[in-house]
DNA sequence: GGACAGGAAGTCC
DNA sequence: GGACTTCCTGTC
């Protein structure tokens, strides 16, 4: 009673293995939020996924009735993500819109199992087995691309939590207020902000960012804004290009965007599961595990997956 | 307790 | 190779 099967027709089995069927609750008596509920979820830890360090404006939602339940704004959209064993509820959502957004957002239309094959059979490496076993779990989100450069300009010489509070500032003071009615248990209970357009961070100018406190940053994310309204930088254009070196060379055209930066933006907003971010983490990881070997070409067109489970492996033995 | 140095998902000049 | 904003951490 009061929600409605989505079955087959919605699902796409080719595409889409993991998912059989959508079940959809729409607001109701009793239910001030419509959500979503899919079964038979696999490899998908909201938690790893987003402490992972690819995404910074989710937060897990205190005194959830869930196991685990994260809940951010992403397209310009407030969201919650729930999981009980192999059920993932997404809550403030409906069957059209996850097939549209939510289900690309998050990877689920990617089979990992068949990543974490692909990558085991090219290595023999150690502690690359026990990254992606610790790892399990983690899926490489598809960000929207503006944010997604705006983000990781701000994560250089910075750290996650400062990154975080940067972002979150600039949301509220230069974004959208978004709506998230009916969301007060999933994490909505203050009031949130989509991230701010190209034109509002132009318009906004280099020294109020400074004000933001972006510090050295305001420049390149002004100038970052400036070519995305000139048409100098065109994603869709990106999204087109084939090879992954040409799309980084368009990105590199930013001022702030160098390599790192560029494989990054690739990584998590374009799904190019083979660019490859080599940061300070990265850098130790290859000296330690690797011989110092800079070629990670042998690690095949999942490079970039290899990469973020290694990252996430090596912070979490940091911390220890 | 508080000053201080060192470091943080890098890039530019 | 040095500078860059700001903030957090560890050390004394």
């Amino acid at each position: 009673m009061g929600f409605l099967k989505f079955a087959p027709y919605y699902s796409d089995r080719k595409k889409n293995m993991n998912i059989n069927n959508i079940e959809y609750h729409p607001v109701q008596p009793g239910c001030p939020v419509g959500y979503i509920r899919l079964d038979n979820i696999v490899d998908f830890d909201i938690a790893k996924t987003f402490d992972c360090g690819q995404c910074f404006r989710f937060e897990p939602v205190e005194g959830t009735r869930h196991e685990v339940e994260f809940a951010g704004v992403a397209h310009g959209k407030h969201i919650s993500l729930a999981i009980e064993g192999n059920t993932l509820y997404i809550y403030n959502t409906n069957p059209g819109e996850f097939l549209r957004l939510w289900r690309r957002y998050l990877g689920l239309d990617t089979d990992y199992s068949e990543i974490y094959r692909d990558i085991l059979s090219r290595s023999d490496n150690p502690a690359l087995a026990r990254a992606l076993s610790l790892g399990r779990g983690i899926r490489i989100l598809r960000q929207d691309p503006w944010e997604t450069v705006c983000s990781f300009i701000i994560s250089q010489n910075n750290n996650i939590g400062r990154i975080k509070k940067i972002l979150s500032t600039l949301s509220a003071t230069l974004g959208e207020r978004v709506v998230c009615r009916g969301m007060e248990e999933h994490g909505g209970g203050v009031a949130k902000y989509a991230f701010p357009t190209p034109r509002a961070i132009a318009a906004a100018g280099e020294e109020a960012l400074r004000g933001l406190k972006v510090g050295f940053r305001a420049g390149y994310l002004a100038d970052a804004a400036a070519r995305v309204l000139g048409g100098e930088l065109d994603f869709d254009y990106i999204e087109s290009l084939p090879d992954t070196a040409a799309c980084a060379a368009q990105l590199k055209t930013i001022k702030g965007v160098g390599d790192k930066v560029a494989a990054c933006i690739l990584l998590f907003a374009f799904s190019r599961y083979d660019a490859f971010p080599v940061d300070v983490w990265i850098g130790r990881v290859l000296e330690k595990y690797f011989d110092g070997c800079r070629d990670t070409s042998c690690l095949g067109p999942y490079a970039g997956v290899a990469q973020q489970y290694l990252f996430y492996y090596e912070r979490y033995k940091k911390g220890e």
